[in-house]
Parts: C-alpha cells; structure tokens; sequence
DNA sequence: TTCATAAATTGCAATATGCAAGTATAAAGT
DNA sequence: ACTTTATACTTGCATATTGCAATTTATGAA
C-alpha cells in the first residue's frame, strides 16, 4: 500500500501523455467532452458538466468552440425549454474515432508487451480498480 | 483487449477528479511541478519541462509563479551558468505531502473495498502496466 | 400571481498557453 | 583566438481557458 503515491503520479503523468499526443486537432479537455457526451443518453449541459465535474460557465464555452468547429450539436429540448441536449455530428463522431485509435495503438504496444496470463491480470485488475474509484 | 478504451477513459477521468479535489491552494499542473521537482535529483528547468512533457515557456513561468508562493527555489548551477537547479522550499514539501495525503485517503477508500487477495492483484497490476506505459 | 429554483449564457478579471524573439552562456569548428 | 552553432532560460505578444457574479429565460411551488 505505500507505492500507492508513486504509482498514482506515475500513472497520471502516463495516461496523461497518452491522451495528449493522441489529440491533436482538439485539447484533451476538449476531446473528453466528446466522449463523455458520447456515452451519456440524449444528456443535457449540466449533465455532462456535472460529469465530468467541469464549471457551467466553462462548459458552456467549450461547447461553443466544438460547435464552431462542426463537432457538436446543441438541440432544443421541447420538454423543458431551458436545455439543450448535446449530441455529436459526424465529424464529432469521426474525430473521437481516430483519438481512440491512437489511444488505443499506444495501450496495445503496453498489454502486447506482457504475457497473455499477466495481460488477463491486468486488464481484469485495471478493471476493478477503475469500478472502485468510481463508485468512491 | 476491446474494453481498453472505455477503461482508459474512465480511468483518466477518475484519477484526474481525484487529483482535483486534492489540491487546494495550487493547481494540478503546479502541483505535478512540484512531484516532478520531487522525484528528480537536483534537476534543472529544462529537465524537469521535459519530463512533464511541458512547453519550456509555460513552465518558466509556473516557476516564476511557483516561486512567488516560495514553494520552489531557483539555483544558480555553477558548473553552467545557464542553468537554474530547482528544489523544494519547506512550505513545498509540506504542501507535496498534504496533498498527497489526500490522494491516498481517496485510493485507500477503492483499495480497502476489495479482500486482500484482489488488492495485491490490484497493486500488482497496476503497477506492471505503469511500467510498461512508463518505456512505451 | 408571486416567489423560488434551475439551465444556460455573458461580463470580466485573472491565469495559462505557446510561438517568436531575445539574452546569456557554453561548446564546437576553423 | 575567434567565429559559429547550440543550449538554457526569459520575455513579448496574441490567444485560450478559467470561474465567480450577474443576467436571461423557463419551470415548479406556494
């Protein structure tokens, strides 16, 4: 239990490396909110900012720069006339396609390098470990 | 393997709200700075830029910011007289360790939710795959 | 209706970013 | 020696990001 901090920044700077050279038309913030807007089911502003624990104000910007840039559409939501519900367009959805690849190239060039037991092991415990701090 | 990016997702959200909320009086930007400067043995600007992956220019002035908080000291390096040595004041390792605290009460919360057999798993594992992130 | 609450935007001031250009020092080439 | 090249770091400047306060518009409750 105390390499935990070590492993902690260790891993943050890692993924963290690994998310910013896999975007490079977009800012990682940028390129979280299409995914996180890509998972939620028809979502409102305020819930994905909530999501992904961002300010409104913020939020809201960001959503008017990735809507400039053609990635992302606000639509009125008849129910209640405050929101907008955020979906994205298919270049939106093209864009967060390539990131994910070239996340995906640098993660399997990691597991790759194991052997298929420790692989199985540490996707399994990557798992948990992900499900855990969700939950916390 | 398919569940990778859906993981790293999550994982990357996860570990940078939990980095948030643990830092309080400074960014988390100034507060990897200031682990980097940690984990370096007397390190010059440049070096420590580097291995943040940070813009030279942005980075001097976080210094300079950081500087002004007297949580980081500049040190002229006599062998290259271009060169500053970075460290840490008293206030900065303190500051270091606060937080760092903090991030271990919220990874100890997901940790000590699991039997002992799955959190040395757990540990195992992720420390192997920051590894092999860490040469990628 | 009136009041309180919620969703989203805008004003504004502070902060962060990175390229280009600058200064100062060190190292290499002739 | 001395000229060029490269390195470490800083500053100018333009742009982008951030979040609090205040505003607008719409819903819900008393």
């Amino acid at each position: 239990m105390d390499r935990i901090i070590p492993i902690f920044h260790s891993l943050s700077k890692n993924l963290g490396k690994i998310y910013k050279s896999s975007c490079e038309e977009i800012s990682v913030i940028q390129s979280s909110i299409l995914n996180e807007i890509s998972l939620l089911p028809n979502p409102a502003m305020q819930k994905v900012a909530d999501s992904l624990g961002m300010d409104i104000t913020t939020f809201s910007r960001q959503i008017a720069t990735l809507e400039k840039k053609k990635l992302v559409i606000r639509t009125p939501y008849k129910e209640d006339r405050r929101r907008y519900i955020l979906s994205l367009t298919a270049d939106g959805q093209e864009l967060i396609g390539k990131i994910d690849t070239e996340i995906f190239k640098k993660m399997e060039q990691a597991l790759l390098s194991m052997n298929e037991f420790e692989r199985d092991m540490v996707l399994k415990s990557i798992q948990i470990f992900d499900e855990k701090l969700k939950d916390g």
